[in-house]
DNA sequence: ATATATGCAAACGATTTGCCACTAA
DNA sequence: TTAGTGGCAAATCGTTTGCATATAT
């Protein structure tokens, strides 16, 4: 088990994940960040986004696109992906354990799962 | 609107990815294709999963890992990934359309949901 | 003191694209 | 005939990594 310092750029990441609800991406992390610390480096964003992913503190999200964006609550809630721009925004939706329930019945160990919905997000569906 | 060719290569790859229950990677498509095709290019493959995604014939994947996943059935349907060899398969589940009425209650414009299941495969689970 | 983290730049892997020859319609 | 497609290789893009220096503990 290795010991994480946390230095200012982690903190810094930390902040700035935790503080927005626009689940941003690695890049968008990283210009925030140089607005604070100029000198900050994009293999330094990366390498904290991963270890503040293995700590637990944020969580990492895959949908469809190329990159990945981060959220700064890292429990298990749902999420709704504009098709048109991209944009990620939460739910307010509880969790549903009963889903899990329903697939271990079918013989596999289901330890969690992640529900995403796709639509028009209010500012494209008015253009 | 272009037209398209239905060319010797296309349909080797939608045979390909229709005729498998692997949920296969670009890379696993070309592997294939190459065996009966040996001159078939990464490129070719590349641009007609493509191609074959936006006529609706199948369906991609992005869960978590760097790559993705093609799917020959287009059609809404869940799966299940394990999160020790990434493996995906598909759960016999139907589609919950109630699911989308609640979020729609919220204002939001949802055109359809994805829905996966993460936890230890058979395989995985008995080493 | 020293193990861990940083900045920088080069490397990486999956995917895309430019080009010219080819072929399905 | 001709617009769409294939093969090939180079380019792109998000992300990772090697290395020498700096820093948290």
């Amino acid at each position: 088990m290795s010991k994480h310092r946390m230095t200012k750029q982690k903190k810094l990441i930390l902040d700035i994940v935790k503080g927005t609800k626009c689940h941003p991406t690695a890049d968008w992390v990283y210009q925030e960040a140089r607005k604070v610390m100029p000198k900050i480096s994009l293999g330094t964003v990366y390498r904290n986004l991963r270890l503040l992913v293995e700590m637990g503190e944020i969580m990492e999200l895959n949908y469809g696109s190329s990159y990945s964006r981060f959220d700064g609550n890292p429990e298990n809630h749902y999420h709704f992906v504009c098709v048109k721009c991209g944009e990620v925004s939460d739910i307010d939706m509880t969790d549903m354990p009963a889903l899990n329930s329903l697939v271990r019945d079918q013989g596999l160990d289901v330890l969690y799962h992640r529900l995403e919905f796709y639509g028009y997000c209010s500012k494209c569906k008015s253009e």
